[in-house]
DNA sequence: ACCTGAACACCGTTCAAGT
DNA sequence: ACCTGAACACCGTTCAAGT
């Protein structure tokens, strides 16, 4: 049977449910597909394009929100946390794609942040901007909060000094210190 | 001659100043200190933890602001993203080492910044997610900003279409966000 | 068009043995 | 105490050759 693009994607992302990002190589990845690992770069140009294919694999659940601005910037980022949180190292594997430029779906969520910006009365000039910086807190929140919970199923008593209130709670309060932002830059309030 | 910590990581920095974090491997820092890869492990547990020293090294610039929250902050910020452009992948490298906790300075700063939010009036359990909400915007910005900065050195001719604007006024917009929106927590205003 | 097999040029880490 | 040398178990990528 042909190997697909399809194929090499479901199988990259089980793969890095089951063992996380620094085991998915192109080596094991053949080896489970059965295949030799050249056949892969038949398919992907390179390790960083297949690793955007399975970035933009984790984002598919993400729809575009309704509603007034702040509560789609608020819908958006939520369901881009749960899509992290779905898949082992999932913040840092779409950290790096978005950073490479390999993920479309990225693309696609930031403009509709920048769009939301738009709407809040941001200039145009700073959309993209506001955008980014929206992005850079879920993805770093998400990333922090993925590690610890790695680290905590993994038996190792993480220190639980502050920690103690809920993560959505924590990554709500968050998110609004950057709307309350966005709606100080705003021509007409939020 | 005895191979000192210091030794090590002022080679480190230099190697990834000249050839980038994808190049510095333990065993060609090894080769370029004249000593086996072994060696290195008598001093380091592993490479995280040299990464770490490595960032640690970076950030020595950075020393405490005074004045008042907003200032603090903007000079917190500002100290982090210079001593970030100064070195090949800075960004990149100490994105890395605070997610594996392992820069003994970056917590410095998150302890400075989270001090800077209590007095902006934010209730003491949302000081450290505050803080740590700024250094994901000043670390995410500048890995942008860096990376761009990187492939234009490279000759590449990067998309010009709305970036045109000074990358400073960029940051410090950015940032100006966030203030706002803990200027929009506290109980005494800015 | 799609894939294999072998090669190239590397990795991080460990550890017995040496000085 | 500090380091070497060799080994273990891997990497990403290329490319002539096969079907």
């Amino acid at each position: 049977m042909q190997l697909s693009k399809r194929d090499v994607v479901d199988v990259a992302t089980s793969l890095l449910d089951d063992y996380g990002i620094a085991d998915l190589s192109m080596r094991r990845l053949a080896r489970e597909l059965n295949v030799s690992a050249g056949a892969l770069y038949w398919h992907f140009a390179n390790k960083q394009q297949l690793l955007g294919a399975v970035a933009d694999r984790i984002l598919q659940p993400l729809t575009p929100a309704s509603g007034n601005w702040p509560e789609r910037v608020r819908a958006t980022c939520a369901q881009l946390r749960d899509a992290l949180l779905s898949h082992t190292d999932g913040a840092e594997l779409v950290s790096a794609s978005l950073a490479a430029g390999q993920s479309e779906v990225m693309t696609a969520v930031l403009a509709r942040l920048a769009a939301a910006a738009g709407d809040a009365g941001v200039a145009s000039e700073h959309t993209d901007l506001v955008a980014r910086t929206v992005i850079y807190y879920v993805l770093g929140f998400t990333a922090d909060e993925q590690s610890r919970l790695q680290w905590d199923a993994a038996g190792a008593e993480v220190d639980t000094t502050v920690w103690t209130e809920d993560p959505n709670a924590r990554f709500a309060f968050g998110l609004r210190l950057l709307t309350d932002g966005i709606a100080a830059h705003s021509r007409t309030g939020s």
